[in-house]
DNA sequence: CTTGACCTTCCTGTTAGGGTAAGGTTTATG
DNA sequence: CATAAACCTTACCCTAACAGGAAGGTCAAG
């Protein structure tokens, strides 16, 4: 297989793939005569693999360990759910931190008058200390 | 006030300082004899406004419609309020992206048995296409 | 034989600055 | 007064995860 039908294949783009041999998270594959990268099943199977990984959130540093527990026969489940433990936390980090700007921003929507006049309480609030700074 | 002392005031950085310059999100300061940027205190206030606008969640680009109303007396809050509420929608768009990856690997960790065996239902759920692509 | 569809490497651009280097300035102190 | 600390200047490399595009080589079909 070349590289746009392993592509096809798995669903990830040849410039992807081309990079993530590059930083490493793929093994160089066989080259043909002509120089042209040749993939086999494993490769496929490991790039749908990394493309689910990084679907569900994980950064491509995150899929290394992820993927080296894919190919590790010897591995124990423990050990891939302590991996996605460590996930839920930050993304459990970054909801609340999110959620956290959402309110701050409703409440200053909720306290413009919201028509024709130059007074705004969400400029006064962005001019002003005191209001943004509280969510800290 | 020479960068430092604005930098102090405001809470940004010289390094942001500087940089928000070569955007163009602040103007070009007046020079000392000697080279060294000069602030009065109408630069310090755009400073802090700017430092508030990307702690509750704008961008950069963002922040420049943000600061010319700001700077604008002729401005109309329903302008502001319209910008606000631009940003409110794709923090939810953010959030809901975020509530479903969590609700997926959430799913994936229950699955797993999280023990000594190979078996595991998150290497599987990462393998296979059906799982993940559901929550496409 | 010559397109067209592939493939190759290499370079630039994206966000929002941080880090560091090399060098000039100003201020405080011995 | 000399000098060292603390400040300032520009400039270049680094981050994440690729996408886009240039310049050039290769392969199968008409």
């Amino acid at each position: 297989m070349k590289i746009g039908e392993v592509a096809n294949h798995s669903g990830l783009t040849p410039k992807t793939i081309r990079y993530y041999e590059d930083i490493g998270l793929l093994s160089a594959p066989r080259r043909s005569a002509s120089g042209y990268r040749v993939y086999d099943q494993a490769d496929q199977r490991r790039m749908v693999f990394l493309r689910h990984a990084r679907q569900v959130g994980f950064s491509t540093d995150d899929c290394r360990p992820l993927l080296a527990l894919y190919e590790d026969p010897e591995r124990r489940s423990t050990e891939v759910h302590a991996l996605v433990a460590d996930k839920l936390r930050v993304i459990e980090q970054q909801l609340s931190e999110l959620q956290a700007l959402h309110t701050v921003l409703q409440e200053m929507s909720a306290q413009c008058a919201n028509d024709h006049s130059a007074q705004c309480a969400i400029i006064d609030s962005l001019a002003n200390p005191l209001a943004v700074e509280m969510s800290k």
